[in-house]
DNA sequence: CGCTTACGTTAGCGTCTGCTTACCTTACTG
DNA sequence: CAGTAAGGTAAGCAGACGCTAACGTAAGCG
């Protein structure tokens, strides 16, 4: 999951995310839509197929790759959870904000 | 955009966030959490508020941070958005799959 | 006023990253 | 078979990044 978050901070490696998110793409043909060389292009997917962003499929020379909506599935819903405030955690806040203005008060009443 | 998303690829970052997700708290406070020290912190801050996923409240000499909700939220639904597949390329999709397999057919005669 | 607390900022450092160039492998084609 | 097309890999380099140590600053306190 690191290594999702890592990979899709890259605005190159979103680009190229975005490309084969629907059709899937040789290097070559990704290549074409960047200004940087080949080579490049293939770290890049390396970094996306590590994270299990993409996959591939080998034909002859030529190899396919395409988003693995799963991956980027489960990239969202962790990243939707993260601070999603559930009703324990909205209790523990009202309760703060009591906590926070009754100190708020004494702090007032020290000066 | 592209600040949130650099922001969020770093540990120490992420784990920031989720200390002030719900309270809002000092860098000190913070910086106890972590084995870092607390100029680490600050510029770790410095980094999420550029990316406006935190906000900063002045009381004193204190600096107290909170995650910014509205951030966080543009990010999720940002990286949600990015590859939903919508009705219309959905029919792209059944599309490409149709070419596909004329083209596969088309290659498989030419052998 | 000087002292302390709470932070931000800067300089410098090692490490990571993205990129290019050069090279290697593999599969197709004549 | 040699030649070519497609793409992965390695070395090396410049710049970005994360961290620390040292310093600067502003507010509270005696």
């Amino acid at each position: 999951m690191d290594a999702a978050a890592r990979a899709v901070a890259e605005p190159t490696r979103r680009e190229i995310l975005h490309l084969v998110r629907h059709d899937e793409r040789t290097v070559s043909d990704i290549a074409e839509h960047f200004d940087i060389t080949r080579p490049a292009i293939s770290q890049h997917l390396r970094v996306l197929a590590d994270a299990e962003l993409v996959t591939v499929r080998n034909e002859g020379t030529r190899r396919y790759y395409r988003a693995r909506p799963e991956g980027l599935a489960e990239l969202t819903d962790w990243m939707a959870g993260f601070w999603t405030s559930s009703l324990q955690s909205l209790a523990i806040e009202v309760e703060r904000e009591q906590w926070n203005a009754r100190k708020k008060k004494q702090r007032k009443a020290q000066r």
